[in-house]
DNA sequence: CATGAATGAGTATTCATTCAT
DNA sequence: AATGAATGAATACTCATTCAT
């Protein structure tokens, strides 16, 4: 039952932060919402920020974990590229309220030197790139692709790929973008013909 | 000397919007880096929200401006594109704020259904819409894209130009997508070789 | 149009200060619905206060000289009690802003030793109750009253008189008093029979 | 030493409205007189408001069990007159700070449809009322009144006992009206003779 | 683990009033 | 006579956080 509230304040604030931003939700509604008293909160963590980046760090760890679980071995290079465009279609659809998180940009306090969602953002964002300059390189390196330079090329799909998760979760449904006309966007550009 | 009380006011809000968020943005703090009490902003606003409204319908309008002064006639129809994100290569670096004001997700109160702010994102995602559909369609015509279906193109276009100005005013200098590789990148997926 | 506009404010400023009181009505609402800027109340008024005070007089003004009007010779002394419930009845009827004015428990600060408000409202007081008391002497030396002691019972009905306005303007019209029986009701307890 | 507080909070605020009124109330001086910060007023409080409504509905509370506990069976009808005169006399005395509760007019505001002091103050008006109009009519049926309509006399009786309560707390002592003379006016007025 | 009570520091906003013109 | 601009002092209310139990 203890762990049980403590998991439960995470969801709520979760929910909470993702819906109406850090600065938008207090600790009291919070509380509230989760059905307990405010000193509750300052029991399990050290404030408000403290559950933020808790939450911060947990929702990142699992679009890692998710990143990780992509196939090594594919058939094509782009196959890779295209698994995670469809990784972050899946996100926005399945996970919503975590794709917010992703794309918030964090309250500034948030973000100076020396605070931990920096570091958490900052790693989250090199790995991604890392995924996609690896695969770019391998891609280079069969002749599969002809994507110079690497760093480049890589930081325009990072891009697409993001944007494209946020509009898929701040669109309506029927302007979104398509999951499957962005892939061949991107095959169109990287794939030698 | 009085307009010249106003404009400073919004100049100096727009600096503190653009870099600490609406939220974190006190009056106070406004009416002091104005140097000027704090009735002086609700005698030529109605309050901060107002303030941040008038801000942000500047900025689009500005940005409206821009777009509008893109050139029409163009060697092909690409060179639109190109263009476009030239446009906000060009205010992520010459006007950063703006560019801040014109991506900042609007705190959600600001986004409720018939309050300004609204109508004017809106407004103007509309028109920029407009602006790469209405290429994309001449450019299907002339045979120069092959680009289908034209409403999803436009959106993965404007996905990508949105990020790219995303990035070039989060990211360090080093580490900011290329202009000239961004255009590259788009123009190997959508000009017919 | 000078004149004009002093006289504009006063009558603006006693409907809003007998509709809303002194504390809810600012000098910018009186402002605004005279169509007048604001300096303009303290080119013709010291302040708030005086505007007030100002209409409080003329009120009073108005008020004594009702009683000063009523007929001194009437065939008996009770009808000039009756006058008085009259009167206050006529102006519940005709002038109810007038009469919300009369009765309302000026704010504290108006009331303190020294404030003209205070001369005016206990000069007034003064007034009615001379005019109530030389009637009951006048009766009880006419053996048509036997009211003892003259003081107190023209205390009672100065009671009566001024809730009975009171009443007027605070009710709906299907529950206000009723004027020939609140006069019925002080004949029967003064007239000897 | 928590129910304290809370208790003081309220204890404060009626001394603090009865002697300057609702407007002319701050949740400053309020917090300060009870040597409390005022952020405990709201947190006992939904606000000033509520505070003030609490308050009514206790002085009316009081007001209500004094009516109810006034002597069911008099000698005569017109005793419980009396009763209730005497009432009103006792709590201008004992209790002049719940006097000027009951007849303050409460803030226009307060006084919207829908406002719980509108409630409070209508089924108190009703109950005291029905007080009246019972005994009179309980009177007119033993003959020992001959008052005529009900209603209407119950009226003016009510302007009487409130008035008189009124005058006892506004004016200097050597000033108030008498509480035997006034019920002998009313005797004299009511009862047959 | 849990809470009722309490608070320091703000936070947007309002108001009567004044100044320069 | 009249106004646009400006302000000092409040004013109700909020928030993250802490303390005593």
């Amino acid at each position: 039952m203890a762990k049980n509230k403590k998991k439960k304040i995470l969801e709520v604030a979760a929910q909470l932060f993702a819906s109406q931003g850090f600065d938008n939700t207090t600790t009291l509604q919070i509380a509230r919402e989760t059905r307990v008293t405010e000193p509750l909160l300052y029991y399990h963590f050290k404030g408000k920020e403290e559950i933020f980046t808790y939450i911060l760090a947990e929702v990142f760890q699992k679009y890692a974990e998710h990143i990780d679980e992509l196939p090594k071995n594919t058939q094509t290079e782009f196959d890779k590229i295209a698994n995670l465009i469809r990784l972050h279609s899946h996100i926005a659809e399945e996970h919503p309220q975590n794709a917010r998180l992703i794309l918030s940009n964090c309250p500034g306090k948030l973000m100076q030197k020396q605070h931990a969602c920096r570091d958490i953002l900052e790693k989250q964002q090199q790995m991604v790139s890392s995924y996609i300059q690896d695969c770019l390189e391998s891609g280079n390196a069969k002749k599969e692709f002809d994507a110079h330079p690497v760093e480049q090329t890589a930081l325009i799909l990072l891009c697409l790929a993001n944007e494209f998760m946020r509009m898929k979760i701040m669109r309506k449904k029927d302007s979104q973008p398509d999951t499957q006309g962005t892939i061949e966007f991107c095959r169109k550009s990287l794939v030698k013909s």
